[in-house]
DNA sequence: CCTCATGTGTAGCAAGGCTACCTGTCTGCC
DNA sequence: GGCAGACAGGTAGCCTTGCTACACATGAGG
């Protein structure tokens, strides 16, 4: 998959992964990866930036702990992040219903 | 609806608006803003370098052609454009299936 | 006459994901 | 002991792509 057609909802899969359980960075690709059945397959250069991003946006926070001698950033979903989540859900629904119109998901172009 | 989250899948719009027949630049924008209920209402500095885009990559041919006075560039889709549009749906299905698995479109989380 | 819809087009900006790179620890293999 | 590779985090700069703002031209309507 292009992934790059990811672009603009990223950050809503990123609130979604996270509305589960907080997460590390890595572990997050894991369960986009895992999730997608392997088509999400994200570099870390995506990821960070993006968390950092959401962070900056108060939608996410984040704590350090150590793990094994490693330093872990660990996020999780602020509230403002569960509410811009919602968002997310109701503009994907309109963004996928209306290119499904065109592209023909699987709704057939007239019902009725 | 943020236009921006069309990033990467404006080409297959257009390409399947052309589908339906042989349109010039200003009624494909009205095109689009009338199947989308005007969801979609794109403007001409999106619409005419993306159609130079398609131009130069084969899936679209123009022609000129005069009506009122007007000078009118009517596009239609080619061969190459038919396929590419196959693999835009196919492409569409993968990318919604896959988004819709983390934001909730209609299809529940686990349904099994 | 002037404005607005029709119609095409360009220059430059901005957003966002990607590539490529860097740092560091721990585990396993030779 | 040394080296590769998974784990873990991070940055700089590129590239694509849609958007804003503008320019140009004609025809219709006030």
């Amino acid at each position: 998959m292009r992934a790059q057609a990811l672009h603009g909802h990223l950050d809503a899969l990123l609130l979604a992964v996270l509305e589960q359980g907080e997460l590390h960075g890595y572990a997050i690709i894991d369960a986009l990866r895992a999730r997608s059945g392997g088509t999400l397959d994200l570099p870390t250069g995506t990821i960070y930036p993006a968390l950092r991003r959401l962070e900056r946006a108060g939608y996410v926070a984040s704590s350090w702990s150590t793990v094994n001698g490693r330093e872990r950033r660990t996020y999780r979903l602020t509230d403002a992040g569960l509410r811009a989540l919602a968002g997310e859900r109701a503009g994907w629904r309109e963004f996928s219903d209306t290119v499904g119109r065109f592209l023909g998901t699987d709704q057939p172009p007239a019902p009725a």
